[in-house]
Formats: C-alpha cells, structure tokens, sequence
DNA sequence: ATAACGATATGATAATTATCATATGATGAT
DNA sequence: ATCATCATATGATAATTATCATATCGTTAT
C-alpha cells in the first residue's frame, strides 16, 4: 500500500497536522525532515539562527541556557506534546536557549518559512498553535513560581514527582538527569540535591540504586512537595 | 469630522489593528469596550473565567498570582505594548494570575469569542498575535531566570535599572511599587529589600525619598545588577 | 486631635543554603 | 591493568537569607 505521507499516521497529528487540508498535508509531507538524536545529544544551539520549527515525536528533552557564569540553567524538561520549538520562534532570529535529548529522540522540523505562510493560510492551525504555545509558556512560568516557593526537599521531591507521575507513570523509574542537571532544574548546588536525596533515603520515602528510584512513601514526597 | 472609530488613532494599532482590513477594523471598533482603573483597582482576579481579550492601552499594571499560602508572587510588571491578556488566554478556561493597576491605566477589552473567529480569518493577525505572544513569554522566562542567578543587592539593582531605563527614561523616579511588592517580584523578604536598598543609599549610589528613588551612580548599579 | 493602621526601617538571631574539602565508585582512555 | 576523569557522596564551615522584635513615620478613620 503506498502511503502520500507517514504523517497520516504520527501521532502528534492532532498537534496541527489535523488541521491541514489535503493540499496543506502534502506541503507539510514533502518539506518535514525527521533528524534522530541519541541520549545526551545537542539538538538545538543558544545564539544560532532559527530555520526550523522542531517538535519532538519521541523522547525526552531538557531545554536550557547558560548563564555568563557559565552556569546551566534548565528552564524545563519537555515530553513529546510538549512543543518543543515554541518560544522566541514567532519573535526572534536566534534561540534564547538550547535543547538537548535526555533520552534517545526524534524530532519532525519544518522550515519556519512554511509554517508561517501555512499559518496565514489556515486559521485553525493557527489558533491551535496559539493554544499550544500559552499551554506551553504558560506551564512553564508557573512551574517556576511553584519551585522558587519551596525548600530544598520540596524541590527535590517535586521533581521526583514529575518523573514519577507525568514522564514514567510509575514508583520506580530510572532518573533520566544527573544530580548537577537536577540542581540546574530547581535552582540549587548539586551537593544539596544529593543531600536531599540522601535524606528522603534515610527517612524511608525512597530507596536509591544509582540513578534508579523508587518512591515508597508517594503521600509522605507529595506533602514535601507541597508543603516543603 | 466623523470618525467611524477611535481605533485609528490608537497608538496600540499596529499591535493587530494595522492587520486588519476595513470590514475587520469596523467589527473590532464597534464591540471593544475601553476600561479605566485607578491605581491598586483589580483588572483581572485569578480564577475568573477569561471572556475578553484586554490589552493595556496606558498604564502600568502588575501581573501576580497568590500561592496556597496567601503570598503573593508577581510574575511580571507591563507597560503598553507589552501584552496584557496573554498567558492562558488561548488555553485556558480560566485565569492563572491576577491583574491589577499600579498607576492609573486604561485597558482596551475585545470577547475572546470575537478575536478567535479574526485571528481564523486573518493569517497576518495570527502570526502578528503569535509573535507577541512568544516574544512576551519569552521575557518573563528569561527574566525570572536573570533574577534567581542574582544576590540580594543585585535583583533589588536589577528592578531599580527596569524602572529607570525601561518605564520612566530618567535616573530619578517614583518607586511604584511598595517595598513588599518588589519583594513579590524577585523572591525575597521586604525586610531584605529594605536592606538593599538602604545599602545601595549608605555607598552613594541611590538617594532615596520614600518612594522616589534617585540613581547616582548608574554604572555602579548596573555591576551590581550584572554581578552581584 | 488622636487613635489605629500599614509602610518603612534597623538590629539581633535563627534557619537555610552554598562553598570547600575530601572520599568513593564508575567509566573510559591509554 | 592502571590512570585519569567525572558523578556521587558526606562532613565541616562560611555565607546568605529569613524571621522576629521593635521603632518611626505617614495616612486614614473616628
């Protein structure tokens, strides 16, 4: 069976893809290129041009910027649906940041040039763009807020959490960051990452085997999450 | 002389009016409905459900959002030009933050209803809508990031040089701001911006007269602000 | 006028977090 | 196999920041 476009059947069709008209698909089918990146791999550079818009199809990936200190900052940690390729794409010329695979991943671009004129061309693509990229910057600022709220544990056991309940869907599950990467996260020194985890260890809410964890006492994590 | 609509001689007009055609400005002028605020008076209550689309027309307004603890936290100051309604509005049903007026302000409101069936109709409009949407996103991001790398002394610098350079134009301004609300802003006590600020007057480098901040040394403030 | 309140201000102290030193274990290169 | 390097780990200490107490000033209500 020949298929026009394997876009038919990806799916993260809905993103926008769902919105396109027969001839639109095509456009999109004939100039999208999918690039694979293995774990650790650098898939975006801070300060070079935008050509792409890049969403992620598979994997897992940390967007970040480095401070004149040198220091890393990750702004967030970004499943495939979370768009990847969303902010200062419509505004600047180059990247405020880089976004590197934490997990092997694939990435579907196209030009920014088409986008832009299939945006123009199509309304509902780009009112579906709008609500994805407010989702996206929206949960973004928020998150940060609610990190810069807490304490050193809660800033530990809200990370775990997210792995645990929106990336892995799982108790146990293999860190995917390093604990200077999750220092970088919530804005601590990775001495004091490694303590808090050290703590919740000792207090029983995990036990630890390297980068695996397994959360034993999921209450107990959650209100230092909330409360910590 | 008869004006069909005072929207032409709005300043904000190139914001997305200039995007729109005859027929498109005639609907937008005949349901915007403009909103005066004094100083302190609530724009939008966090929670709330989102009808309109509200730009800030004059003014200056905070955006903040009140954690489960009754602290507030400011997310961003806005000026005209910087969009207001932005964050959530496309996503979500209902407000994640509050706005209100830190001097008098006037807003220019449109239903939400009424400015998702423009941006369909109109690609110009959307991308337009989309690139100040990620451009302002993108601001409060790297911001918020900006801010946590710094000391004390260096985010009360930091917010001292926005108002000066970005808001009033002029080395000597009225804070306004109080002194909890910039603490709001950058993360830490108002005992500890009072702190700051008094610092900042005892080495020379700021006057101050209660809310009236005159700076002295500006290259100084500026080191303090990159460095400290 | 004066009482009450909130904003500003400062000092003393406690709590939190970062830095420095050092050690161990894992991994990759030669 | 051995060395070098980096991530993880822990303790001691220093630096930073928050909390608590208290005082003054200005504004508003009575």
């Amino acid at each position: 069976m020949e298929l026009g476009c394997s876009c038919e059947l990806c799916e993260l069709k809905d993103l926008f893809i769902e919105r396109l008209d027969g001839k639109q698909l095509d456009i999109v089918c004939s100039i999208k290129v999918e690039k694979e990146f293995r774990q650790g791999e650098l898939i975006i550079k801070e300060g070079t041009l935008i050509r792409d818009f890049v969403y992620l199809k598979t994997g897992l990936v940390k967007l970040y910027r480095t401070g004149p200190d040198g220091k890393e900052q990750i702004i967030t940690i970004a499943k495939p649906f979370d768009y990847v390729s969303l902010l200062s794409v419509f505004s600047d010329r180059k990247y405020n940041y880089s976004v590197s695979a934490l997990e092997d991943s694939v990435t579907c671009n196209l030009s920014m040039k088409e986008i832009q004129s299939l945006v123009q061309e199509n309304g509902l693509l780009a009112l579906n763009i709008l609500s994805k990229m407010s989702k996206v910057a929206d949960k973004i600022i928020l998150d940060t807020l609610e990190i810069r709220r807490k304490h050193l544990r809660g800033r530990v056991a809200f990370l775990l959490l997210y792995f645990s309940q929106k990336v892995y869907f799982s108790p146990e599950f293999d860190l995917p960051l390093s604990r200077k990467e999750m220092a970088d996260y919530v804005g601590m020194t990775t001495e004091n990452v490694i303590r808090s985890l050290s703590e919740l260890r000792k207090d029983g809410i995990l036990k630890i085997y390297g980068k695996t964890i397994h959360i034993i006492k999921m209450e107990t994590l959650t209100s230092i999450a909330n409360f910590g």
